[in-house]
DNA sequence: TAATTTCCTACTAAATCACTCAGGAATTAT
DNA sequence: ATAATTCCTGAGTGATTTAGTAGGAAATTA
Protein backbone atom coordinates (compact mmCIF):
# COMPACT_ATOMS: atom_id res chain seq x y z
CA UNK A 1 0.00 0.00 0.00
CA UNK A 2 1.55 3.24 -1.02
CA UNK A 3 0.48 6.53 -1.88
CA UNK A 4 1.64 9.83 -3.00
CA UNK A 5 0.27 12.72 -4.94
CA UNK A 6 -0.20 9.98 -7.51
CA UNK A 7 -2.81 8.32 -5.76
CA UNK A 8 -4.69 11.49 -4.98
CA UNK A 9 -4.94 12.43 -8.43
CA UNK A 10 -6.12 9.50 -9.45
CA UNK A 11 -8.99 9.80 -6.79
CA UNK A 12 -9.75 12.67 -7.09
CA UNK A 13 -9.98 12.29 -11.06
CA UNK A 14 -12.36 9.16 -10.09
CA UNK A 15 -14.51 11.18 -8.12
CA UNK A 16 -15.13 13.57 -10.79
CA UNK A 17 -16.26 10.65 -13.22
CA UNK A 18 -17.98 9.61 -10.57
CA UNK A 19 -20.13 12.64 -9.77
CA UNK A 20 -20.46 13.20 -13.55
CA UNK A 21 -21.60 9.31 -13.94
CA UNK A 22 -24.82 9.86 -15.28
CA UNK A 23 -24.27 12.85 -17.50
CA UNK A 24 -21.78 11.13 -19.99
CA UNK A 25 -17.97 10.76 -20.56
CA UNK A 26 -16.26 13.42 -18.90
CA UNK A 27 -13.70 14.69 -21.05
CA UNK A 28 -9.63 14.23 -19.38
CA UNK A 29 -9.69 18.56 -20.72
CA UNK A 30 -12.03 19.25 -18.18
CA UNK A 31 -10.48 16.88 -15.53
CA UNK A 32 -7.46 18.94 -16.53
CA UNK A 33 -8.37 22.65 -16.26
CA UNK A 34 -10.77 22.13 -13.23
CA UNK A 35 -8.03 20.05 -11.19
CA UNK A 36 -4.79 22.04 -12.21
CA UNK A 37 -3.54 18.71 -13.46
CA UNK A 38 -1.63 18.33 -16.52
CA UNK A 39 -3.59 17.17 -20.00
CA UNK A 40 -0.93 14.60 -20.57
CA UNK A 41 -0.01 13.45 -17.45
CA UNK A 42 -3.52 12.90 -16.69
CA UNK A 43 -3.45 10.39 -20.01
CA UNK A 44 -0.96 8.62 -18.44
CA UNK A 45 -2.69 8.07 -15.28
CA UNK A 46 -6.02 6.95 -17.10
CA UNK A 47 -4.15 4.17 -18.83
CA UNK A 48 -3.32 2.73 -15.87
CA UNK A 49 -6.72 3.01 -14.67
CA UNK A 50 -8.03 1.52 -17.42
CA UNK A 51 -5.81 -1.24 -17.82
CA UNK A 52 -7.05 -2.16 -14.37
CA UNK A 53 -10.52 -2.17 -15.49
CA UNK A 54 -11.87 1.12 -13.60
CA UNK A 55 -12.74 3.13 -16.33
CA UNK A 56 -13.77 3.12 -20.25
CA UNK A 57 -12.36 5.33 -22.68
CA UNK A 58 -15.13 7.12 -25.54
CA UNK A 59 -13.18 8.08 -28.48
CA UNK A 60 -14.57 10.87 -30.91
CA UNK A 61 -16.55 14.75 -30.23
CA UNK A 62 -18.86 14.14 -27.48
CA UNK A 63 -16.50 11.25 -25.91
CA UNK A 64 -14.66 11.17 -22.88
CA UNK A 65 -14.12 8.95 -19.75
CA UNK A 66 -16.76 7.00 -17.39
CA UNK A 67 -16.84 4.17 -14.84
CA UNK A 68 -16.40 1.06 -15.98
CA UNK A 69 -18.73 0.28 -13.27
CA UNK A 70 -20.72 1.48 -10.29
CA UNK A 71 -19.49 3.93 -8.27
CA UNK A 72 -20.61 1.26 -5.46
CA UNK A 73 -18.20 -1.27 -6.79
CA UNK A 74 -15.41 0.74 -7.21
CA UNK A 75 -13.38 1.58 -4.03
CA UNK A 76 -10.37 4.03 -3.33
CA UNK A 77 -7.77 1.12 -2.24
CA UNK A 78 -8.43 -0.24 -5.89
CA UNK A 79 -7.74 3.18 -7.47
CA UNK A 80 -4.74 4.01 -5.13
CA UNK A 81 -3.55 0.02 -6.38
CA UNK A 82 -4.46 0.65 -10.30
CA UNK A 83 -2.43 4.19 -10.03
CA UNK A 84 0.73 3.93 -7.63
CA UNK A 85 3.01 1.22 -8.55
CA UNK A 86 2.89 -1.03 -5.57
CA UNK A 87 5.49 -1.05 -2.75
CA UNK A 88 8.12 -3.43 -3.19
CA UNK A 89 7.94 -6.34 -1.00
CA UNK A 90 9.30 -5.93 2.43
CA UNK A 91 12.76 -7.31 1.90
CA UNK A 92 14.62 -8.64 4.89
CA UNK A 93 18.66 -8.87 4.97
CA UNK A 94 18.91 -12.62 4.98
CA UNK A 95 16.52 -13.89 2.09
CA UNK A 96 17.57 -17.53 3.82
CA UNK A 97 15.34 -16.24 7.55
CA UNK A 98 12.91 -14.62 5.08
CA UNK A 99 11.99 -17.55 2.87
CA UNK A 100 11.59 -19.90 6.02
CA UNK A 101 9.27 -17.69 7.77
CA UNK A 102 11.64 -16.27 9.87
CA UNK A 103 11.73 -13.13 9.02
CA UNK A 104 11.96 -9.57 11.39
CA UNK A 105 9.08 -9.86 13.58
CA UNK A 106 8.49 -6.22 12.85
CA UNK A 107 7.65 -6.95 9.16
CA UNK A 108 5.35 -9.00 10.27
CA UNK A 109 3.93 -6.78 12.29
CA UNK A 110 4.03 -3.59 9.20
CA UNK A 111 2.14 -6.69 6.53
CA UNK A 112 -0.63 -6.86 9.75
CA UNK A 113 -0.98 -3.15 9.64
CA UNK A 114 -0.71 -2.56 5.43
CA UNK A 115 -3.28 -5.49 5.51
CA UNK A 116 -5.89 -3.53 7.99
CA UNK A 117 -5.14 0.06 6.56
CA UNK A 118 -6.05 -1.58 2.73
CA UNK A 119 -9.29 -2.87 4.15
CA UNK A 120 -10.06 0.42 5.76
CA UNK A 121 -9.51 1.80 2.17
CA UNK A 122 -11.02 -1.12 0.35
CA UNK A 123 -14.57 -0.08 2.34
CA UNK A 124 -14.70 3.41 1.05
CA UNK A 125 -16.08 3.89 -2.48
CA UNK A 126 -16.53 6.54 -4.90
CA UNK A 127 -20.16 5.85 -3.83
CA UNK A 128 -19.94 7.45 -0.32
CA UNK A 129 -18.69 10.54 -1.84
CA UNK A 130 -21.25 10.84 -4.36
CA UNK A 131 -24.46 9.99 -3.01
CA UNK A 132 -25.37 12.37 -0.29
CA UNK A 133 -28.15 15.01 -0.61
CA UNK A 134 -26.99 18.27 -2.18
CA UNK A 135 -24.12 16.88 -3.92
CA UNK A 136 -25.30 17.01 -7.56
CA UNK A 137 -26.32 20.21 -7.17
CA UNK A 138 -23.19 21.80 -5.57
CA UNK A 139 -21.41 20.51 -8.31
CA UNK A 140 -23.66 21.94 -11.02
CA UNK A 141 -23.19 24.97 -9.19
CA UNK A 142 -19.05 24.53 -8.99
CA UNK A 143 -19.14 23.50 -12.99
CA UNK A 144 -21.05 26.41 -13.51
CA UNK A 145 -17.76 28.51 -11.92
CA UNK A 146 -15.19 26.58 -13.53
CA UNK A 147 -17.30 26.73 -17.15
CA UNK A 148 -18.17 23.14 -17.57
CA UNK A 149 -21.39 22.39 -18.97
CA UNK A 150 -21.44 18.78 -18.89
CA UNK A 151 -24.97 18.40 -17.61
CA UNK A 152 -26.25 21.40 -20.06
CA UNK A 153 -24.66 19.81 -22.76
CA UNK A 154 -26.08 16.25 -22.18
CA UNK A 155 -29.21 17.77 -21.87
CA UNK A 156 -29.28 19.48 -25.16
CA UNK A 157 -28.33 16.53 -26.77
CA UNK A 158 -31.14 14.71 -25.07
CA UNK A 159 -33.21 17.10 -26.18
CA UNK A 160 -32.16 16.92 -29.90
CA UNK A 161 -32.59 12.89 -30.14
CA UNK A 162 -36.27 13.51 -29.31
CA UNK A 163 -36.55 16.41 -31.94
CA UNK A 164 -35.14 13.45 -34.21
CA UNK A 165 -37.23 10.96 -32.96
CA UNK A 166 -40.59 13.35 -33.38
CA UNK B 1 -1.02 12.30 4.40
CA UNK B 2 1.28 10.42 2.70
CA UNK B 3 2.58 7.03 3.10
CA UNK B 4 5.81 5.80 0.87
CA UNK B 5 8.92 3.99 2.25
CA UNK B 6 10.05 6.68 3.82
CA UNK B 7 6.93 5.63 6.39
CA UNK B 8 7.21 2.49 6.64
CA UNK B 9 11.04 2.16 7.79
CA UNK B 10 10.28 4.49 10.23
CA UNK B 11 7.36 2.47 11.63
CA UNK B 12 8.85 -0.80 11.94
CA UNK B 13 12.05 1.17 13.26
CA UNK B 14 9.66 2.19 16.25
CA UNK B 15 7.85 -1.26 16.61
CA UNK B 16 11.10 -2.33 17.36
CA UNK B 17 11.95 -0.15 19.74
CA UNK B 18 8.10 -0.26 21.23
CA UNK B 19 9.22 -4.25 21.54
CA UNK B 20 12.62 -4.02 23.21
CA UNK B 21 11.27 -0.60 25.09
CA UNK B 22 12.03 -2.49 28.56
CA UNK B 23 15.32 -3.37 28.10
CA UNK B 24 16.97 0.29 27.38
CA UNK B 25 18.04 1.75 24.15
CA UNK B 26 18.26 0.19 20.89
CA UNK B 27 20.96 0.67 18.94
CA UNK B 28 20.68 1.56 15.46
CA UNK B 29 23.33 -0.48 13.59
CA UNK B 30 21.26 -3.72 15.18
CA UNK B 31 17.94 -2.12 13.20
CA UNK B 32 20.39 -1.41 10.43
CA UNK B 33 21.57 -5.36 10.51
CA UNK B 34 18.10 -6.57 11.41
CA UNK B 35 15.70 -4.97 8.95
CA UNK B 36 18.48 -4.57 6.09
CA UNK B 37 18.67 -0.61 6.44
CA UNK B 38 21.77 1.03 5.71
CA UNK B 39 22.97 3.10 8.89
CA UNK B 40 23.46 6.41 7.79
CA UNK B 41 19.78 6.21 5.86
CA UNK B 42 18.24 5.43 9.68
CA UNK B 43 19.99 7.89 11.41
CA UNK B 44 18.59 10.22 8.84
CA UNK B 45 15.38 8.58 9.42
CA UNK B 46 15.58 9.36 13.62
CA UNK B 47 17.00 12.65 12.85
CA UNK B 48 13.37 13.51 12.17
CA UNK B 49 12.14 11.08 14.65
CA UNK B 50 13.93 12.79 17.39
CA UNK B 51 12.72 16.71 16.01
CA UNK B 52 9.23 15.46 16.14
CA UNK B 53 9.56 14.16 20.35
CA UNK B 54 8.93 10.36 19.18
CA UNK B 55 12.47 8.92 20.67
CA UNK B 56 15.18 10.38 22.53
CA UNK B 57 18.53 9.48 21.76
CA UNK B 58 20.87 7.90 24.47
CA UNK B 59 25.00 8.44 23.43
CA UNK B 60 28.10 6.24 24.31
CA UNK B 61 28.51 2.69 25.42
CA UNK B 62 25.37 0.70 26.05
CA UNK B 63 23.21 4.11 24.28
CA UNK B 64 20.90 3.90 21.51
CA UNK B 65 17.42 5.17 21.13
CA UNK B 66 14.54 4.86 23.23
CA UNK B 67 10.81 6.07 23.09
CA UNK B 68 10.06 9.45 24.46
CA UNK B 69 6.87 8.07 25.60
CA UNK B 70 4.57 5.15 26.69
CA UNK B 71 3.96 2.99 23.13
CA UNK B 72 0.45 3.96 24.25
CA UNK B 73 0.88 7.29 23.45
CA UNK B 74 2.72 6.55 19.90
CA UNK B 75 0.53 6.42 16.86
CA UNK B 76 0.90 5.22 13.30
CA UNK B 77 0.15 8.49 11.77
CA UNK B 78 2.51 10.56 14.46
CA UNK B 79 5.31 8.25 12.76
CA UNK B 80 4.44 9.02 9.60
CA UNK B 81 4.42 12.35 9.22
CA UNK B 82 7.49 12.54 11.19
CA UNK B 83 9.63 10.92 8.83
CA UNK B 84 7.20 11.07 5.49
CA UNK B 85 7.29 14.99 3.95
CA UNK B 86 3.77 16.32 3.85
CA UNK B 87 2.11 16.12 0.84
CA UNK B 88 1.95 19.40 -0.72
CA UNK B 89 -1.67 21.51 0.60
CA UNK B 90 -4.52 20.57 -2.43
CA UNK B 91 -3.77 23.06 -5.35
CA UNK B 92 -6.37 24.52 -7.65
CA UNK B 93 -5.68 26.15 -10.78
CA UNK B 94 -7.41 29.25 -9.86
CA UNK B 95 -6.11 30.78 -6.79
CA UNK B 96 -8.61 33.15 -6.19
CA UNK B 97 -11.65 30.42 -6.23
CA UNK B 98 -9.36 28.03 -3.79
CA UNK B 99 -8.66 31.13 -1.62
CA UNK B 100 -12.58 32.02 -1.17
CA UNK B 101 -13.92 28.50 -0.44
CA UNK B 102 -14.74 27.96 -4.02
CA UNK B 103 -12.62 25.16 -4.82
CA UNK B 104 -13.41 22.53 -7.11
CA UNK B 105 -15.55 19.71 -5.51
CA UNK B 106 -13.33 17.16 -5.37
CA UNK B 107 -10.30 18.52 -3.47
CA UNK B 108 -12.98 19.27 -0.35
CA UNK B 109 -13.92 15.12 -0.99
CA UNK B 110 -10.35 14.64 -0.81
CA UNK B 111 -9.63 16.52 2.04
CA UNK B 112 -12.43 14.89 3.66
CA UNK B 113 -11.20 11.26 2.69
CA UNK B 114 -7.18 12.55 3.95
CA UNK B 115 -8.94 13.02 7.28
CA UNK B 116 -10.20 9.97 7.77
CA UNK B 117 -7.47 8.10 6.87
CA UNK B 118 -5.53 10.08 9.58
CA UNK B 119 -8.18 9.31 11.93
CA UNK B 120 -7.93 5.74 11.23
CA UNK B 121 -3.76 5.77 11.39
CA UNK B 122 -4.13 7.87 14.01
CA UNK B 123 -6.29 5.39 16.45
CA UNK B 124 -3.64 2.48 15.63
CA UNK B 125 -0.55 2.84 18.59
CA UNK B 126 2.30 0.74 18.66
CA UNK B 127 0.97 -0.68 21.71
CA UNK B 128 -1.70 -2.23 19.70
CA UNK B 129 1.20 -4.59 18.20
CA UNK B 130 3.57 -4.62 21.26
CA UNK B 131 0.98 -5.26 23.99
CA UNK B 132 -0.04 -9.22 23.18
CA UNK B 133 0.51 -12.44 24.50
CA UNK B 134 3.54 -14.09 23.66
CA UNK B 135 5.01 -11.05 21.20
CA UNK B 136 8.08 -11.16 24.05
CA UNK B 137 8.87 -14.40 23.70
CA UNK B 138 9.08 -14.68 20.32
CA UNK B 139 10.82 -11.43 19.55
CA UNK B 140 13.93 -13.16 22.15
CA UNK B 141 13.36 -15.51 19.48
CA UNK B 142 13.90 -13.63 16.48
CA UNK B 143 16.74 -11.85 18.60
CA UNK B 144 18.70 -14.86 19.03
CA UNK B 145 18.13 -15.81 15.30
CA UNK B 146 19.62 -12.41 14.52
CA UNK B 147 22.19 -12.23 16.58
CA UNK B 148 21.07 -10.13 19.02
CA UNK B 149 21.36 -10.05 23.08
CA UNK B 150 19.81 -6.57 23.92
CA UNK B 151 17.97 -8.63 26.57
CA UNK B 152 20.67 -10.73 27.70
CA UNK B 153 23.27 -7.90 27.71
CA UNK B 154 20.83 -5.25 30.13
CA UNK B 155 20.20 -8.54 32.25
CA UNK B 156 24.00 -9.03 32.67
CA UNK B 157 24.16 -5.25 33.30
CA UNK B 158 21.67 -5.19 36.00
CA UNK B 159 23.35 -8.32 37.55
CA UNK B 160 26.64 -6.44 37.70
CA UNK B 161 24.89 -3.62 39.26
CA UNK B 162 22.83 -5.33 41.94
CA UNK B 163 26.95 -6.91 42.45
CA UNK B 164 28.25 -3.50 43.29
CA UNK B 165 25.48 -2.67 45.40
CA UNK B 166 26.53 -5.34 47.91
C1' DT C 1 42.93 6.99 26.84
C1' DA C 2 40.31 3.96 23.84
C1' DA C 3 36.07 2.25 22.27
C1' DT C 4 31.33 2.95 21.38
C1' DT C 5 27.43 5.30 19.87
C1' DT C 6 24.70 9.17 18.71
C1' DC C 7 24.77 13.27 15.94
C1' DC C 8 25.66 16.21 11.85
C1' DT C 9 26.85 17.64 7.11
C1' DA C 10 27.74 16.96 2.45
C1' DC C 11 27.65 14.26 -1.56
C1' DT C 12 25.84 10.73 -5.09
C1' DA C 13 23.48 7.23 -8.26
C1' DA C 14 19.09 5.72 -9.17
C1' DA C 15 14.24 6.05 -9.22
C1' DT C 16 10.06 8.54 -9.36
C1' DC C 17 7.24 12.76 -10.28
C1' DA C 18 5.03 15.83 -13.09
C1' DC C 19 5.25 17.48 -17.25
C1' DT C 20 6.05 18.56 -22.46
C1' DC C 21 6.05 17.33 -27.13
C1' DA C 22 4.78 14.80 -31.03
C1' DG C 23 2.10 12.08 -33.30
C1' DG C 24 -1.54 8.24 -34.42
C1' DA C 25 -6.28 6.09 -34.10
C1' DA C 26 -11.14 6.23 -33.59
C1' DT C 27 -15.35 8.66 -33.66
C1' DT C 28 -18.59 12.42 -34.82
C1' DA C 29 -20.18 16.73 -37.15
C1' DT C 30 -20.46 19.38 -41.31
C1' DA D 1 -14.87 13.46 -47.79
C1' DT D 2 -13.12 16.65 -44.62
C1' DA D 3 -12.44 18.59 -40.31
C1' DA D 4 -12.83 18.53 -35.47
C1' DT D 5 -12.67 16.12 -31.33
C1' DT D 6 -10.92 12.94 -28.15
C1' DC D 7 -8.55 8.99 -26.68
C1' DC D 8 -4.16 6.58 -26.97
C1' DT D 9 0.91 5.90 -27.15
C1' DG D 10 5.76 6.80 -26.65
C1' DA D 11 9.87 9.45 -26.09
C1' DG D 12 12.21 12.73 -23.52
C1' DT D 13 13.23 16.19 -19.45
C1' DG D 14 14.08 18.89 -15.18
C1' DA D 15 13.02 18.55 -10.36
C1' DT D 16 12.41 15.95 -6.42
C1' DT D 17 12.78 11.90 -3.58
C1' DT D 18 15.07 7.65 -2.33
C1' DA D 19 18.56 5.14 -0.32
C1' DG D 20 22.98 5.11 0.42
C1' DT D 21 28.29 6.56 1.23
C1' DA D 22 31.70 9.14 3.52
C1' DG D 23 33.72 11.69 7.04
C1' DG D 24 33.82 13.58 11.07
C1' DA D 25 32.36 15.80 15.98
C1' DA D 26 30.37 15.16 20.58
C1' DA D 27 29.18 12.41 24.45
C1' DT D 28 29.56 8.46 27.30
C1' DT D 29 31.58 4.09 29.24
C1' DA D 30 35.30 1.27 30.58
Amino acid sequence: MRLSTKGRYGVTAMMDLAIHDNAGPVTLADISQCQGISLSYLEQLFAKLRKAGLVEGVRGPGGGYKLSRGADKISVAQIISAVDEKVDVTRCHQMANCQDGERCLTHELWVELSDRLYQFLDGITLAQFVNRPGIHELAIQRDKINGRFILARRQAEVLQQQRRAS
